[in-house]
DNA sequence: TTTTTAATACGAATTTCTTCGTACAAATAT
DNA sequence: ATATTTGTACGAAGAAATTCGTATTAAAAA
């Protein structure tokens, strides 16, 4: 599957992850909290979704209902391999130690992290 | 600031990073290797660039020389807040996590994050 | 039942990004 | 000196993404 969001497509797909299931009129008041775009510019980007294969939809009733065909992992996968490539140099370490240094962690986080970091290490043993 | 380089920009930064000054002809014959596009597409983009402040440049001789004015710290900081809040819901230990499991660190890598997060440890006490 | 509201469909304008062709100038080779 | 090569400038075409207006239909309210 090699495809891949536009921007405008991300902040709906986002939306629609934290609901689960969308109609129209949810994905845009929650964009209107930060954007300002007209109620039908939503509507157009979600069906352009449904076109590209991005989002399935529920015709039922009047007001359709949105789903992600697409997952937030897929979505956080790619972009990881994009920024690498792009602005890390392919360096994971210097995109990790950077992410922690830029945005403070909290301790459960951190420990979480190291816990992480030990396991990976028995694996390679 | 909040000027963000675009995919082609980028690709253009990503070469002058590496060599820490270019001529258009480094830069196209750089991205010729793995693109395809013409020698002054590769031109425009970066006159464009100057135009935007991305780059400055030395046109003492013909040959104009480009040299970066957007860090590459500052492309990862930005790209890093870009995915954080696009994909990662804001979590930065989900960021950390799914890196470190999706491409395979070295041991180095390894240590060096490792004693990274002590001493953020140590910061906190 | 009639009016108003709320929804979809979709063409088309707009904007942004990318690509390229052509004109011209400077340096280099013949 | 002249021709060729190598460079910049820049308009404009093309492509991709975004935005919006209008038509139409379904549901809800009056």
């Amino acid at each position: 599957m090699d495809i891949k969001p536009t921007e405008s497509e991300l902040e709906i797909l986002q939306v629609i992850w934290n609901k689960g299931q969308c109609t129209v009129r949810d994905v845009h008041e929650q964009l209107a909290k930060t954007k300002d775009a007209g109620y039908t510019t939503t509507l157009k980007l979600m069906q352009i979704m449904h076109d590209k294969g991005l989002v399935e939809r529920d015709t039922t009733s009047k007001t359709h209902l949105y789903k992600a065909l697409f997952s937030q992992e897929q979505a956080q996968s790619n972009a990881l391999d994009k920024i690498l490539s792009t602005v890390f140099k392919g360096s994971t370490s210097d995109l990790v130690i950077q992410a922690l240094g830029q945005h403070r962690a909290s301790a459960d986080e951190i420990d979480a992290i190291k816990s992480f970091l030990n396991k990976f290490d028995q694996d390679k043993k």
